[in-house]
DNA sequence: TCTTGACTTCAAGTTGACTTTAAGGTGTAT
DNA sequence: ATACACCTTAAAGTCAACTTGAAGTCAAGA
């Protein structure tokens, strides 16, 4: 079986090694042994909930709600259901996040082509003066938005 | 032609006046006029600065990034260019942000799948056991992602 | 005119997630 | 046995983006 030190999964993971002892301290890695001089020591095991960690941690969910989610998967089968709870709660975060990025990267869209309007033409008056028929039809409701209403 | 005070524009974008004054004073808002008295005018066309402030807030840009795009917008035409540079590559970050969220949302549905199964057979052991041909067929690249291949 | 509520500035405090520093211990290779 | 790289903890420092507090000013209504 193939261990870690703290150093050696750090840079498996792409983090460095006083996250993960930040990590610790916070509580998040009680799965983590230790060796008889006290030095950390990771298990092939450990790498997975690792994972797990970093995968809420994209879903912006903060530390101390991820260690409540460790926490309740070190008590077993018995915390199956508010584990699932979560999951899905973030799950129903992350699509909310992507919808609000689409919604910005039309703007920014229409950003893109507003400046590649001005500068086509020298100056940004160009498209900012323009009503809204003479713009392009999906940037139209982008545009009164912006404006508020 | 309307006016709003600082308190108002904040209501109407959902934010916190200190935090209009906060960006003020960060020099995000040099378009900003001041009453006789020293009191911050809030113009329509101010509404449009605050919602491309917010916008690019969102792709997660830093507010001393924003301020450079600000500050070349006060500049007029001549930084036209560099301003649709900034914009087409905010864009493209903000699709890369997409991507990631969508790659965490697969991973955040195995897990409810996970989950819900051992929620059906009472132990996580029954999809944690599972040989990657039992487990459906979009889950298996995931699970071997989180297990480190 | 006076009260009231919202405005002003400046400075200091808060939050979350690390990172750094200092002082010292571990473990492996020669 | 002695380097040497890497480990340990505790405490302090950093950063961005606000937020709060104190002390005072402005403006509209009674």
């Amino acid at each position: 079986m193939m261990y870690y030190t703290v150093g050696e999964m750090a840079k498996r993971l792409g983090v460095a090694p006083s996250t993960l002892r930040y990590y610790d301290q916070e509580g998040l890695l009680p799965f983590v042994e230790r060796s008889e001089g006290g030095i950390r020591v990771f298990k092939e095991s450990d790498y997975e909930w690792l994972q797990v960690i970093s995968c809420l941690k994209k879903t912006g969910m903060q530390l101390r709600d991820i260690k409540t989610f460790i926490e309740m998967a070190m008590q077993g089968d018995q915390t199956i259901e508010p584990r699932l709870a979560l999951i899905t709660k973030q799950k129903e975060s992350v699509k909310a996040q992507i919808a609000e990025l689409e919604e910005t990267l039309r703007t920014l869209e229409f950003k893109e082509w507003y400046y590649n309007t001005a500068k086509e033409n020298g100056t940004t008056s160009v498209p900012r003066n323009m009503t809204l028929d003479e713009l392009p039809e999906e940037f139209r409701e982008v545009r009164l938005n912006l404006r508020g209403e």
